[in-house]
DNA sequence: GTGGTTTTTGAAAGCGCTTTCAGATAGCCA
DNA sequence: TGGCTATCTGAAAGCGCTTTCAAAAACCAC
């Protein structure tokens, strides 16, 4: 790092305000704001006068004062689990395609898969003054519904569904389910689990649930040593599949909570000797993006992140303008079968 | 989808304002704010009773009416090429972390490697009233900086260096040119390139004209077949190095725009019969959380995002605050040597 | 008590925009 | 040209907070 002597940068300038423009184009602030906001009623000439004055000043209106006169902040925040997490940033991403082009502003924020930051950050927004909410899953402080309530914003979860709040995503037990069934259907009898922190996570705790109760359907069962829980990442899912092999008969499959997690465990498998499908066969969660190129390529179930995004942002703009709506929308993660599947060994068999 | 019938949600209710915390309390407004605020000067019971009033009432002030009083809005925004690249979530990350340690809210936006559409967004993040504003690099709009400067708010540009500008990061010529000198040493005499969409992008173009003349330095050239431009992830990495066998001798070594693309290109190599690192080697770019995994093990530059993202932050507050600040700060890349790398074999060697 | 501080406190003036409301203009027809 | 609408326009009142300024209260030493 280079160690320049400190200066400071920068004087500052006062910037134009409505009055300069209006007093340029010989015109009250009240025909500014008129033409500005593209309000009909104001007479050609005038209307000109004001456009060029605000451009010769390079007039730009300040948005807490507007804020503060129309009530509408025109921006909308997000909480969610983990900012860097590739399914999150997709929904953001989506989520925020939408909102921008509505002239909302996205402000989004990190709650680290913890109740009490999840409030926290939740609170800083609403202090912020944002129109509009989104959360992640079903799970929140209990403080946190009567809060946004008084401020009386909109709301929308995300990624699961919900009986009482309105929502987009799906089931995540049943789209679990469908995963263990096909495995099931495989032929596999030992399907394992590795998952990332379940702890205020009710997207992580349902697949898992919708595991066991598919297996449990079949007359199976998910053996507690199969049942790993670990931190994300792929290194996470090296050491998931690790503990999980140190407990007992290893299984034939697994399903785990993220391809990342996939990967990690496909890795420690080959480094074990396994191969991938013959000895164990793997699905992740998302349909990442490397998905498809890991060798074998990875069997997942696919959330329509974008789709989840475009939704979430299409509601609560809906809502925010005072629109009907749909209390939940339903958008159903996808199985997408590739190589990292197939059935167990003869001897394994069900 | 669900198709319930719609249904509007929520009616809205007059969250309370200072006004009834001061009634509650027997204050006036002065002092409810001079409480929320910290400000010294106000009897140990006259707080207390703002305090329970606030509590009671469930009171959050107004961020607009704040901002507009006080005339700083305590967000900042940013705008970046790609929302969804690794490598400016990271950067965007540990950048708000630092903001929001200091009571700041980020706002991002996506610019998509398009200078008009930057300009476009960073236009509304400024006329939201934003404090701060962080941008990606050093190319861009003309106008773009005489707005910014007219609103009198910092600026701080990152990923690469600067002469005029506040900025923080690295030399992208020079840490390219690094990886192609080390190729150079281990033998390697035809060098290939394959980079992200250079227009409007100083880091990627910077990163070929320094493997360029680092060539040219040992008396090599940079094949115009063996530079090729595409767009980013791992297709594109799988696409571009197939354009680069179609023309003339292969190269026996590449560096990549980012890891995804140099992922790609190993998958193609593979495909077609070639060994990494024995008849191809490759070197990726920002150390993605899979380079360490990948078969083999990707030699790449390691982007210190996280830092970078910090310092941003750093010397955005400092700003803020009217403290000084270096203008240059310099976080060098580092060439992390993994499998992916080898001399080439005999026949080819330099 | 008293006069002179030193704290506390509240009234009121913004901050810069939107929006209502009434007055000014323009337009139109007879 | 006069009278009556239909348009336009500007003054002024907020929006809800912070902050200045002067007055009120509390404190203190004598």
């Amino acid at each position: 790092m280079l160690d320049l002597p400190g200066e400071i940068l920068e004087p500052l300038a006062r910037s134009p305000v409505a009055r300069d423009v209006a007093h340029r184009a010989g015109v009250s602030t009240a025909t500014v704001s008129r033409v500005l906001n593209g309000s009909a009623g104001v007479r050609a000439d005038k209307r000109e006068a004001v456009m060029r004055a605000a451009q010769d000043l390079g007039f730009v209106a300040n948005g807490a004062a507007r804020a503060l006169s129309t009530r509408r902040f025109m921006a909308v925040g997000a909480v969610v689990p983990n900012i860097e997490n590739e399914a999150f940033v997709r929904v953001l991403s989506s989520f925020q395609e939408r909102l921008r082009q509505a002239g909302y502003t996205l402000v989004a924020a990190n709650a680290g898969y913890d109740l009490e930051d999840e409030l926290r950050e939740a609170t800083f927004l609403l202090e912020r003054g944002v129109d509009g909410l989104m959360l992640v899953g079903d799970i929140h402080h209990p403080d946190l519904h009567t809060r946004i309530a008084r401020h009386g914003i909109p709301m929308v979860q995300t990624f699961s569904l919900s009986r009482e709040r309105p929502c987009v995503g799906f089931d995540n037990a049943a789209s679990a389910a469908r995963a263990a069934n096909y495995l099931i259907d495989l032929g596999h009898r030992r399907i394992g689990v590795i998952s990332g922190l379940r702890k205020d996570n009710d997207r992580g705790g349902a697949r898992v649930t919708g595991i066991a109760q598919a297996l449990a359907a079949r007359g199976l069962t998910l053996a507690h040593e199969h049942d790993i829980e670990i931190s994300y990442g792929i290194g996470g899912g090296r050491d998931g599949f690790r503990q999980m092999l140190a407990g007992g008969p290893p299984p034939t499959a697994i399903i785990c909570g993220t391809d990342q997690i996939a990967f990690g465990a496909m890795i420690e498998a080959r480094a074990r000797g396994l191969d991938v499908p013959g000895d164990l066969s793997v699905i992740g969660h998302n349909d990442s993006d490397f998905a498809p190129f890991l060798d074998p390529a990875l069997t997942t179930i696919r959330i329509h992140s974008a789709e989840i995004g475009h939704a979430a942002g299409d509601h609560l703009i809906a809502r925010m303008q005072g629109r009907p709506v749909v209390r939940l929308t339903q958008i159903d993660a996808e199985l997408i079968l590739r190589a990292s599947t197939a059935p167990p060994r003869e001897q394994d068999r069900g």
